[in-house]
DNA sequence: TCTGGGGTCCTAGGACCC
DNA sequence: TCTGGGGTCCTAGGACCC
């Protein structure tokens, strides 16, 4: 088996639905599905696979077809939890492992076989068996000469599947492919290569190099050369340190209209972005924003601030005038969401430059005592007043239960400056 | 005061991913 | 599949410069 470069891919299989059933075992062989808090399935068990059920079934019919199914909000901080874990596993093989996604990794296992005086599949076999015991989840892994053939192969057989893609053997499994399905290839560019009558992985792989060039994207032609067992999607190994934006979006049901309504929506993502951003040492010059109509259609802008910052107050005295003028009362919208980019380690702009610096300190001051407060007694322990009907709404009660929400009121009192603080 | 050729930087928007 | 949330990368075109 020949394998210029030995790519590994692991793939969780319904990877959040299992980590529910493996941190609570009274759940196994029941049939779970999270997603609760956006009304349609995220992940499913097997079990709940085998009644019918799959991804973005709607759970109202979940619940009406298959009452004894059990219905999860979604935990992200459990995920990342067992994704950590997992990365860790395979870096016991090699340093060089990305962490690709929640439930995702490649690792670089170029002559390791060698090495270890083994095979390839005995070290894939290895990896995952260290995997689905260590953690009891189950994986589906690939091997192969590049991200994309090794993405193919993991992909191939699942559930818990192992499958080995060597040079030789890339044809036969792209010829069975529809281009669709290739990482990398989506919609839009699957309808296009259709309509030049590419139908397979192989297809497309089988072109002419000057036809991919004069017809595609420098991304597609990446992949077209991957296809053909090149190689240019390097690995990411390491934690990525120099992340490019961070948002913070969330939907509301029901949609409104509500000019305050929709502000405090905005003003509670600005803050959750914002505690994001102090908890990576970071801050922002660039902020973009939206409000997303019923209809789906985003209606917003980009801003540059004037020094950057990590602090709501700043972003929100500048967001404040565009979304006046981005607002419509007679739209109804049904998402707010919020980007910073332009992301720098240091406020170093503020040094003299402006004359409010003194404001500006005082309030990252105060911020690194929230912080604290939430670090001890939870989340959004202190929240702006302008986010206020954001907290009240009845979208809360569907996540957190009433009790929460009952206790979020009891302990409110306003402080000047701050807004309100429970 | 009529206009060549070439370069950089930035931004908006599209496409894609999990 | 009537649709949640968090990201990345590329490209075309405008502004500006010599």
């Amino acid at each position: 088996m020949n394998f210029p470069r030995t790519i590994f891919h692991v793939d969780g299989d319904s990877f959040f639905a299992a980590c529910e059933v493996a941190s609570r075992p009274w759940l196994k062989g029941k049939p779970v599905v999270t997603g609760r808090e956006r009304g349609i399935v995220s992940a499913a068990t097997y079990e709940a696979k085998a009644l019918g059920i799959s991804r973005a079934t709607r759970l109202l019919e979940v619940k009406k077809k298959f009452p004894q199914v059990i219905i999860l909000p979604s935990d992200y901080d459990t995920y990342a939890l067992y994704a950590q874990r997992m990365y860790d596993i395979v870096r016991r093989y090699t340093p060089l492992v990305e962490e690709y996604s929640i439930d995702e990794c490649f690792a670089d296992l170029t002559g390791l076989a060698e090495e270890r005086g083994t095979t390839y599949e005995a070290l894939a076999k290895a990896i995952k068996d260290d995997l689905e015991t260590s953690l009891g989840l189950s994986f589906s892994v690939g091997l192969s000469v590049n991200k994309v053939a090794a993405k193919i192969a993991s992909k191939w057989n699942k559930p818990s599947g192992l499958t080995l893609i060597p040079l030789e053997l890339l044809p036969e499994y792209t010829a069975k492919l529809p281009i669709g399905k290739v990482w990398g290839i989506g919609r839009s560019t699957a309808i296009q290569m259709k309509k030049k009558g590419i139908v397979t992985a192989f297809d497309f792989a089988s072109r002419d190099r000057h036809f991919v060039r004069e017809n595609f994207p420098k991304p597609i032609q990446e992949i077209y050369e991957e296809l053909n067992g090149g190689f240019s999607h390097d690995l990411h190994a390491g934690v990525r340190e120099d992340q490019a934006s961070i948002q913070r979006t969330r939907t509301f049901r029901p949609p409104s209209s509500s000019r305050e309504f929709i502000f405090s929506e905005l003003s509670r993502n600005v803050e959750e972005a914002c505690v994001k951003l102090r908890r990576h040492g970071l801050f922002t010059t660039h902020i973009s924003f939206f409000i997303k109509s019923q209809e789906f259609s985003y209606h917003g802008t980009d801003l540059s601030l004037p020094h950057a910052t990590n602090v709501p107050q700043d972003i929100l005295a500048a967001l404040k005038r565009a979304f006046e003028d981005t607002f419509s009362p007679r739209g109804l919208y049904r998402a707010t969401g919020i980007r910073l980019s332009g992301l720098t380690t240091a406020n170093t702009l503020t040094a003299h430059l402006f004359n409010d610096t003194t404001r500006t300190d005082t309030l990252g001051e105060m911020y690194k005592a929230i912080d604290k407060v939430d670090h001890k007694y939870g989340k959004n322990m202190v929240v702006l007043g302008a986010s206020l009907m954001s907290w009240k709404s009845r979208g809360e009660m569907e996540g957190n239960g009433p009790d929460v929400k009952n206790n979020l009121f009891r302990k409110r009192f306003g402080m000047p400056f701050l807004g309100e603080v429970r």
